[in-house]
DNA sequence: TCAATAGTGTCTTTGAGACACTATCCG
DNA sequence: CGGATAGTGTCTCAAAGACACTATTGA
């Protein structure tokens, strides 16, 4: 229950109250490979040190539309998946005073981002979840390594991995993805039987030549940006600890 | 990052801040049946409307912290499992003024929750999820159902069941407990199987006499109270949609 | 003895993984 | 033809489920 904890009624406006902001952690993949948005800081405190984007709440926004206004504010892209990942408030995380960060994970298609993120300014870039800064500002390490945590494990047992994609990709790509995120080799042959069986995909006529043999392409069946529909699920195991 | 979204610097200070509080449902088994607490309210807004518990955190606590705090002070308890939910944060769910409340879900054992909640004060109460009160106060509705969703879920894939259960117990109990919790029937043969395999159990000298022929009793492992290693996982198929 | 509850054994089916095989392109 | 990449078929083994069986108590 809210603002009331004991037997009289409290004046709720008396307490101090915390800054809320919201922080997105955009993924998305850069030559097959994840990578994440940091934004390098101006100022005090923590300046020169790469962090999650983010910025204060509006009073009259939801914390989703908040994580979807900083992430179309960096990115300029709409309609993304977006899921809240965690909540992190610890007193002393930022010195200027006491902040809670509500905590939010964005995939971004392959083939959207390159619209965004203005190359010549050197403060925002994509960065390889495989080779980040040293140090980030504030807590950003921990929830980093949260949502890439929570990324993987959902990948395994979701379809997240198809907002990830372009509209079209070969079947062997999108195995490429799984194992690039999973960090480890897949079975050919299982992937093929396995994605196949799972219907998610619809063949398409388009093929693409390469080296070898041309490559049939795919796209996945439903509605794709919003879609959260969890069915396909390449591993059993998965586990999705607290940071 | 915090407190600078483009590239001057910012007074964070000049910002119109919302209150912050934690919700804590506070799940226990009663009778081998799952049960919430509530607390009913005794001021507008939601006046006599149940509500789950919670308040304001204070400036120097950590959220867990504040939970811990909150379930204390509900109902005596300390050293159960806590787990962050979800944070729910939409404009005018407080008609008195903007609130984010990060949710927290506890585990309190089914005998230690006889020591709490006084019995005499008809204000705070265990409800059985399975007969709730037809409305709860705020949005706490979509919080409770959120929050045995992900119980649900949970339950499946890790050791969170003997959480809720007493030191000792029988291995059927653990069954039933399932069951309840799935809303299914299990199979004793299987069951007993993959309890004894997954080697998470201990069996002790101590039986039970009933009806039938006496029950062997058993205990869980490691240290009950804290623990968050999941191991055993009882099914495979589980679904933690957003709310 | 039987009713009641506890606990075990075993057969069948499913599905994951390993891995060898075929297919189609370019040169 | 051979190298390169795409895609298929099939065998094995382990785990899940169904279900029948045995065990131990009290009345």
């Amino acid at each position: 229950m809210e603002a009331e904890t004991s037997q009289h009624a409290y004046d709720p406006t008396r307490y101090e109250r915390p800054a809320v902001t919201v922080d997105v952690v955009i993924f998305t993949l850069i030559n097959q490979e994840l990578h994440v948005l940091l934004v390098q800081r101006r100022h005090w405190p923590f300046e020169g040190f790469w962090a999650i984007p983010g910025g204060f709440i509006n009073m009259d926004e939801s914390l989703e539309a908040a994580a979807r206004r900083e992430l179309e504010e960096e990115t300029g892209v709409r309609d993304v998946y977006l899921e809240q990942l965690y909540t992190f408030g610890d007193p002393g995380r930022d010195p200027r005073m006491r902040v809670i960060s509500v905590a939010y994970i964005a995939l971004v298609r392959a083939d959207a981002q390159k619209i965004s993120v203005s190359d010549e300014s050197t403060d925002v870039r994509w960065w390889p979840v495989r080779a980040l800064p040293d140090q980030l500002a504030f807590d950003h390490e921990q929830i980093l390594a949260y949502a890439i945590s929570r990324l993987r494990s959902k990948l395994e047992y979701t379809t997240l991995a198809f907002q990830l994609l372009p509209e079209l990709f070969s079947i062997l790509e999108l195995k490429h993805i799984y194992e690039q995120i999973l960090g480890e080799k897949l079975d050919k042959g299982n992937f093929y039987r396995k994605i196949k069986e799972s219907n998610l995909l619809e063949e398409t006529n388009v093929v693409r030549e390469g080296r070898g043999r041309p490559t049939r392409l795919w796209r996945f069946r439903r509605d794709r940006t919003t879609d959260k529909q969890f069915v396909f699920r390449w591993r059993e195991d998965r586990i999705d600890r607290n940071p």
